[in-house]
DNA sequence: CTGCAACTTCAAGTATACTTGAAGTCAAGG
DNA sequence: CCTTGACTTCAAGTATACTTGAAGTTGCAG
């Protein structure tokens, strides 16, 4: 183990950032991070990939997928860390995201309030059950919660 | 078609639920909701059953997973409509699990608000970064996103 | 009675995000 | 050199929430 290492193996990667190499070695095959090879065909990360990564559990624990943070990330240098700017904008629109999920769930918690006395037991005069649907369609194409679309059948 | 049924076909749950008969198969599989069946082993359903799908429906909106649901469902009534206490219970208990969803997303906001500016290209001084996984851990017991846990390896 | 849409079951597929296991290779200390 | 832990690839498994397809059956209008 080198004290200071220009290159880091992907365990090294795993115990500096906290996660597993399988999900480092599934990361790069999603193209989410990339790595160098030793002669002898194992992986060998810049220290680069550490910011990377954490940017990448960062952003899931907003609510990002895999997909949309692969897309935000191929605007920005694998080899070198992000500057200020770059940091920036990325920040910045997945902040924006946050914020419409953390509002639509506002608006759910409201109807849902609203529901807890309303006696509810009338489908035609619920919140939760009838504007639900407005938002539903709202949410369908910003994704939730990383819940797997409702795509319906051929028959729509 | 009859106009006033008093037991639905799984195509009229369907189209009165907007929720696909595949989709209300499982439900019942997975003990979500239950039938009659006919001679010829079809579906029967009672019309209370609309409701309860809404309510699967509208939970599934505020992150509630199925198992949950079914859970909470299984203190209700299948044949009937639940009453206003038990409508009221459920819907707390939802409403607060929401409530905690929201704030551990807001508190994920305000450190990635503070990370816009912060040039955070230091892993070391960025809250995201740091007390995320403070929050990461906090939040792993009540499931932040319906993500899949992030089971580490035995290496832990 | 016939014909067809709607129903039935069961297995397999889809998408996300990984983990696990098998079988084999590499790197480095002794 | 040899051992051993870390590494490699690839396939398959896990969990959630369904959908799709195949193959066969039912219900009801005509």
């Amino acid at each position: 183990m080198a004290e200071i290492a220009e290159s880091l193996t992907i365990g090294e990667v795993a115990a500096r950032s906290g996660v597993a190499a399988s999900a480092l070695r599934f990361y790069e095959e999603e193209g989410l991070i990339s790595s160098e090879r030793t002669g002898g065909n194992q992986r060998r990360y810049p220290r680069a990939v550490l910011r990377r990564v954490a940017v990448i559990r960062a952003a899931q624990k907003i609510g990002v997928s895999l997909r949309e943070i692969r897309s935000a990330l191929d605007g920005l240098p694998s080899g070198r860390t992000p500057n200020k700017a770059e940091w920036a904008r990325l920040s910045r629109g997945w902040r924006d995201q946050l914020e419409e999920r953390i509002e639509t769930l506002e608006r759910l918690k409201e109807s849902l309030t609203g529901c807890i006395g309303c006696g509810c037991l009338s489908l035609r005069t619920c919140k939760l059950f009838n504007e639900g649907d407005e938002i539903a369609s709202r949410v369908d194409g910003s994704l939730l919660m990383g819940k797997p679309a409702p795509r319906r059948p051929s028959s729509g």
